[in-house]
DNA sequence: ACCTGAACACCGTTCAAGT
DNA sequence: ACCTGAACACCGTTCAAGT
């Protein structure tokens, strides 16, 4: 009775569907259904096809049965898009770099850790990304792409214990999230993310846009094409880093 | 010829419309539909009703008009959106607070402004701003969410007159779209964007979360709750500001 | 208990037909 | 020249029916 509605955060919606429906897997094995595969085999297909082939039907299909059956383990599409992001965000507690940093050494480390594994998960699931980044979150204090309440807590918990204060903590909280959505949706959709249905190119018209106009452009193009993601990634942490120690000491 | 497919950034892409097509206004009025109208009318609509009301058989009721009387003027979905990401964007050209600046005083202050005016913008249309962060831009190198040649020309002028080097004004834009596209998505975001429809809520289950097992949650929920967005903004714009005041001695 | 088929109310889009 | 109607191939979702 504690967990109402669906909540992410709650033991049974982190696959503990196993538990609940115990005899779900036996027999057939694999071939049973249950939510955690249902929201799995949708991460899979996005992944593959993108956002829009994720559809009632194809899922249905991918999984091998029929789409109306998916609505006993998904009470609706906008259900669904919800699980899939939970359970990417889920991946975070099965990477062992981040987990074990949580109430270790240093605060910076922590972070530091923390933001990596988002970075993975962005750029394992470049197509999932924008879902994360902005399907409406349970609360409106809670910001991607951090959206998980345990994780919140993890965070604000290393922070206070080290010598943050509640202020110091919060705004922290809101500064990181800001920092890891503007760089990871950019770096995602740098990767040209669901550019829609096969966009037929045709051949005939010149691929290069015309930058007569924009002198600048033209000669900076190359420049503009080249890739640091990573470096920028990782100077911009260091350099919020800085900037959140201010609150560590007040 | 110059101007090949439809470039965001060519006069007649900027509203020029009527100047193609001078005919399109005498008589009826605003009776008549011209592609300008059609891009304004979904604007307004998505402002009014969300992202999700926007389809082609209700724009096309909106302007009186059938549905399929529409692809006269836009190609079709897609097209439609990118529009609509483009009038938004071209709201910046009107904006006389950001349209002074852009060859005067020092290059802070044209970021300054620049900044608060694509603010206004995301602040103006909130459910068309997350269209803005997503859509697929027209070249990889081309950044969510100031995603026009013309205003990515300016502000690389702007920072290579006032002595810029060429890396550094390219990670100039790089910092500065990150900056805006993190803290606007999160900014429009928390004011509860596109929940879909209606959402209705059953009055009797609580409307609170259970906290009960994340207790700094549970004791900073109203600081977490707090808006600081616009000091937020300033405090971190001004912060980006120092640090690329770096590229400006190099 | 779990899946299926038929059905409903929507979509985007094409195309011949109206005026 | 501009708009409309009918039609097609899809959606999400409900519900009675199958096994």
């Amino acid at each position: 009775m504690a967990a109402k509605l669906t909540d992410p955060d709650t033991p049974a919606g982190r696959g503990g569907a196993a538990a609940v429906l115990p005899a779900a897997r036996r027999g057939a094995g694999a071939k049973s259904l249950d939510r955690r595969r249902v929201l799995g085999a949708a991460v899979v297909l996005i992944d593959e096809q993108g956002l829009r082939q994720l559809t009632m039907r194809n899922l249905g299909a991918y999984l091998g049965v029929d789409a109306m059956a998916l609505y006993r383990y998904v009470p609706g599409r906008e259900n669904l898009l919800d699980g899939i992001v939970e359970s990417v965000i889920d991946e975070l507690y099965g990477d062992p770099d981040v987990h074990m940093s949580a109430e270790s050494e240093n605060w910076q480390e922590y972070l530091r850790r923390l933001a990596h594994g988002v970075r993975r998960i962005a750029l394992a699931h470049p197509q999932v990304f924008p879902l994360v980044a902005t399907r409406p979150p349970a609360a409106p204090w809670v910001r991607p792409p951090l959206r998980s309440l345990r994780w919140m807590e993890s965070f604000l918990d290393t922070l206070l214990r080290h010598g943050f204060s509640d202020v110091g903590a919060v705004a922290s909280y809101r500064a990181f999230s800001s920092f890891l959505l503007g760089h990871l949706l950019l770096e995602v959709s740098a990767l040209g993310v669901d550019t829609g249905p096969v966009e037929e190119v045709d051949p005939d018209q010149p691929r290069t846009r015309d930058l007569s106009s924009y002198p600048h452009l033209q000669r900076l193009e190359p420049a503009l094409s080249e890739d640091h993601a990573a470096v920028e990634f990782d100077e911009s942490l260091e350099n919020l880093l800085t900037r959140l120690a201010e609150y560590a000491s007040a």
